[in-house]
DNA sequence: GTAGTTTTGTCAAAAATTACCAAGTTTAAT
DNA sequence: ATTAAACTTGGTAATTTTTGACAAAACTAC
């Protein structure tokens, strides 16, 4: 079970790719690079396209690894009963709902 | 459905309170409250506990709505499959195991 | 109108995040 | 064991984000 960090670093090593050539590709230091492989800085939302470029990955599978990633620490850290998960994706069919009509409104 | 800024709201007004008292009891102004109740500022996490004092509830279920409201939006925000989910209720699971493990090691 | 309530804007202060660099540590090969 | 490459870590200055405090404006109901 990877989080996002062992995930990219995954990815890295398969490839064969040092640090420095990957930050590079990154727009980020070597430094940089290893605090998001071990967790200790965040990976930017806007560099997940180009992550996906970079391996040949669908961009769909790479955000859910990185929201995942985001969730279950959240709910981990704040000891928040899994239930929570029901509520939340209630919402977003909500959220989307809401926005198809509004959507309908606008036309 | 309400996220949770109508949720302070709906308890504020079900309990007859204005938002300068209730702001009172939160250590905010009442323009802080208005913001939060209206999704422009976040509500302190550290701040569920007295809420849950204030209007007497469950301090579960105020995190619910809390922490479904942050990834709901999150989800949403990013265009984020609602697979996501499955794939963070897993990586919570391993994270409580792995702290289990941790401390059993820990003894 | 006015008194009470709520919303909004501004702007400086505080907090969180980051980049950059350098020093230190680990790893692997010979 | 020595060396070089790869990786990790820490400090700090700089940036970005969030906040607090206050005031003005916009409702609401009498």
């Amino acid at each position: 079970m990877d989080n996002f960090g062992q995930f990219i670093k995954r990815l890295r090593t398969e490839k064969g790719f040092t640090q420095t050539q990957l930050a590079a590709k990154l727009d980020l230091d070597t430094g940089g690079l290893s605090k998001i492989e071990n967790g200790k800085k965040k990976f930017k939302v806007t560099q997940i396209s180009k992550l996906a470029e970079i391996f040949e990955l669908d961009i769909e599978k790479i955000k859910e690894q990185y929201f995942s990633d985001e969730i279950a620490k959240v709910i981990y850290k704040n000891n928040v009963s899994e239930t929570v998960f029901k509520v939340a994706e209630e919402k977003v069919k909500y959220l989307l709902s809401k926005n198809v009509e509004q959507g309908k409104l606008k036309i």
